[in-house]
DNA sequence: ACCCCGGGGGTGGTCCGACCAATACCGTCA
DNA sequence: TGACGGTATTGGTCGGACCACCCCCGGGGT
């Protein structure tokens, strides 16, 4: 018979790697708009329910975007789209791999700030010293974790790599960090951030990449180094 | 009236916050089995075709799998299963973010090749060089990338995080290799492909951290400069 | 007593058709 | 000309039907 019908896996599978082929081609362009779910299922040769499936899985990998009454489009692909199912590992992982997560961060973040130092402007600098100073003023552990957050989001941004960027947002995530903070901070480990978000900042003002890596380095590592004693137990 | 229905969002978005929640909440382990579609529907009163579209989303994050016949179950949850998803944003990437990808990655790999060096036993050892001949034996572009990957792989692994390893998986899925690999190797970078992974190899091989990092960084930064010189065009 | 195997019930996979809700478009009217 | 309103379009949800596949259990043979 013919052999139109590679038959491999499930239609919604197939659907799903159709489409995503369709985008790294080119024949779909980021923010164009695709057909409705109606002609795309009969395109196919599926039916709506396998289409709707296919399109809500490449949704939540951050490739679609379904607005309601309007239409499906590409989003702009970029790395903040496509990374932030990252955060998904960050809030589902416990025990050893916690650990290697904040190993990865300690890298990247380390990298991060060392390029931050050489490249970050005086605007970029002064809205991280605004978090730092807001950080310091305020005994609210929600409004410190956000601070902290924006500080080292700002930081990383002015790396100059989106994608890197992206990857930090996703190894800090609230949702994990505010699981290994809140017994971090709990044993008044406050004082030694400052000093460590203190050294950070300094080597940023100096311009000087090293101090920057060394800083940042042992800044994630103390984390590092705690959680693995708390596993240990 | 009574708000049990926040109401924000889909409900399939609803759905999937639900079990996501149920995961990492420990409410549901790794490897055990859910309820059925029909019996998980009900319990969350929402239609059969919602809750599958949930459970599709959560099938392609490497949550979940789906059995055919027998039930769905929660994966192990390993890096590996969670970060699968990473090689769409390798796919679907193009451009400069090709040139950030590379510079995670050689950021990330020149570590690894550093634990590496400090950490592997000499079966993996073996395993390595196995790889390494088996590259430099033939002369067919899909089997040398084949070996390429799994030269890197296993150095990756013997770095002792698997997080890392997965991430670097990613980073060096087959399309993205095979799209960057094309263009480079076209330019005769096979003899210098060569020396870089024998430096990599003889670093490895004296345990010696600091030169295992160096090559690898020389290694990729030789084919992220290549990219950024092509796009510069 | 043990093994093989065949059938039936349960489960995911697919399809269909209907209706709801948000949006976009366009013609009407002031 | 511009504001308004209605209507067609489109994604969101629902319920039911049927198929394909897997697992388990019980019967029959050795």
């Amino acid at each position: 018979m013919d052999e139109t019908a590679p038959q491999k896996g499930t239609v919604t599978q197939r659907a799903i790697e159709r489409i995503k082929a369709m985008i790294a081609e080119g024949r779909l362009e980021p923010g164009q708009r695709l057909p409705t779910e109606r002609d795309l299922a009969s395109q196919l040769g599926i039916s709506r329910s396998s289409m709707r499936e296919a399109i809500r899985a490449l949704t939540v990998l951050g490739v679609l975007e379904a607005r309601h009454g309007s239409g499906i489009y590409v989003t702009q692909l970029e790395a903040g789209d496509l990374l932030e199912t990252f955060g998904v590992v960050a809030d589902l992982s416990r025990g050893p791999r916690l650990v290697e997560l904040l190993e990865v961060r300690r890298i990247l973040e380390s990298t991060a700030t060392a390029l931050a130092a050489a490249r970050i402007t005086p605007d970029q600098l002064a809205e991280v010293e605004k978090h730092l100073t807001a950080m310091n003023a305020t005994d609210d552990p929600e409004e410190i974790l956000a601070h902290d957050l924006a500080f080292h989001r700002e930081i990383a941004m002015a790396a100059c790599n989106d994608t890197m960027a992206a990857i930090l947002e996703g190894l800090s995530s609230r949702t994990f960090r505010a699981r290994v903070w809140r017994g971090y901070q709990e044993e008044g480990a406050f004082a030694r951030t400052r000093r460590e978000h203190a050294a950070i900042h300094r080597a940023l003002l100096a311009h000087d990449p090293e101090a920057a890596r060394a800083a940042a380095a042992a800044h994630v590592g103390e984390v590092e180094q705690w959680l693995r004693t708390q596993l240990g137990e």
